[in-house]
DNA sequence: CTAATAGTGTCTATAAGACACTATTTG
DNA sequence: CAAATAGTGTCTTATAGACACTATTAG
């Protein structure tokens, strides 16, 4: 195990760990999951739920993650995607750190029938954030600015609605992700060409006196993945 | 420094690099570097030009990045903007590893100019490709579709044509990178809206006989950061 | 003058926003 | 019937593509 250039040496020990922003949509706003760390560094501030890569169990990052999404939230199956990796000397003080981070999505009513809403775990608006433990805040960031950007073109606010849902409701979802409103009969051709809806037999009733709206889900094919679009909402 | 939970042993050894799809235009194709592989894993087989990141020099994996640019390929100050991390236990038969990828682009002209082409590295056309080690074949195909599409609504393939250059000659490398025509009159309203040309007093002589076209540069404030619109050249 | 490419003016096509209209419910 | 929201038809507006036109050079 000889090296011949410098760039081939043994790596030094490098901290390896995947973080989620799991975002969710309630009164209206966008909130994302935190912890209270019970340790240091950073003890008793909030932090992304996250843990080291395990490499005895994980078939890559993704499954870490997914691992710890269901460990400290109690959730399978949701949308996640890779948001970005984020490194440097600085951002954990117990040496040189990896977060390879990613963003998962779940609908509110999910997590009302879950099982555990778990101690030290807290709900908090994306735009009204305390200081976060190591750059968590900065990964929250990038990852709503991900989420909202994407809204304008996919189906990525889908995964935030209960199903089933109504078209306004879905039409609602999307004004409260992207803070401004759409407008609805843009927001249907939309919804028309993304082509990601099934209609339920069976209409809902709304609260009021009028006409009921009909209910829809997402097509299997568009659980766990996006549909894009190559022009959205707005610009 | 003791546990006390499973998500907070002490991680388990996990090989961590950064590797880099350098992507360049000649011949009106994209092209990318690539290193013969001189030891095992893959000895003799092409792959991207990577290497670890070194803890106690690199102030992130981006710094790694632009360091293995330098060692590996001799280039500096280039346009550089992070893929996506690759992980798992198969990728690398040496264990369990991380790759933070990153894609960089260079004109052809800076290519030219530069002192060392090195021995044992290619430039290969994307569109086909031999096998390449690691999972490397699948980081190349995740950097092109990443380079296109931005394409459609960024300034990125400037950075892939010499400066001094004339809009026709931007036009040409906007539809090399992307593979089709584009309309002219629409490209040059997107460059007018991109707003990232400063125009070169003096005109460049054409081969022909026939109106000579304007020189450009690119902005000083884009040449190491892309601008985007909201809307592209096509869907 | 012609030939050739640079660059523009403007019409058309497409897709998003605005807004009025119809549809369906409860009371 | 009125009131309220669901859903549609269609006009307007914005922007990309098509295409013809002018501009500027060499010979």
């Amino acid at each position: 195990m000889s090296t011949s250039t410098n760039s081939a040496r043994k790596p030094p020990p490098l901290i390896c760990t995947v973080d989620l922003v799991l975002l969710t949509l309630r009164d209206e706003q966008l909130q994302v999951l935190l912890l209270k760390r019970e340790r240091d560094p950073f003890a008793g501030a909030l932090a992304l739920p996250g843990g080291y890569v395990h490499a005895d169990q994980d078939q890559g990052c993704e499954d870490a993650a997914h691992r710890v999404l269901r460990d400290k939230a109690g959730l399978e199956g949701l949308y996640l995607e890779q948001l970005a990796t984020f490194s440097g000397p600085g951002r954990d003080p117990r040496g040189w750190s990896v977060s390879v981070a990613y963003v998962a999505l779940v609908d509110a009513g999910r997590l009302a029938r879950r099982a555990l809403p778990a101690p030290g775990c807290s709900w908090l608006p994306v735009d009204r954030l305390p200081a976060l433990a190591f750059d968590h805040g900065h990964i929250v960031e990038a990852a709503v600015a991900r989420v909202r950007s994407k809204s304008l073109y996919s189906s990525l606010p889908a995964h935030l609605c209960p199903e089933p849902f109504t078209l306004p409701e879905l039409h609602a979802v999307y004004q409260a992700v992207l803070g401004e409103s759409v407008n609805p009969v843009s927001f249907r051709r939309k919804m028309d060409e993304l082509d990601i809806l099934d209609a339920v037999t069976g209409a809902k009733r709304a609260e009021g006196p009028h006409r009921p709206a009909q209910l829809y889900r997402l097509r299997k094919e568009f659980r766990q993945r996006l549909r894009l679009v190559g022009r959205g909402l707005k610009a």
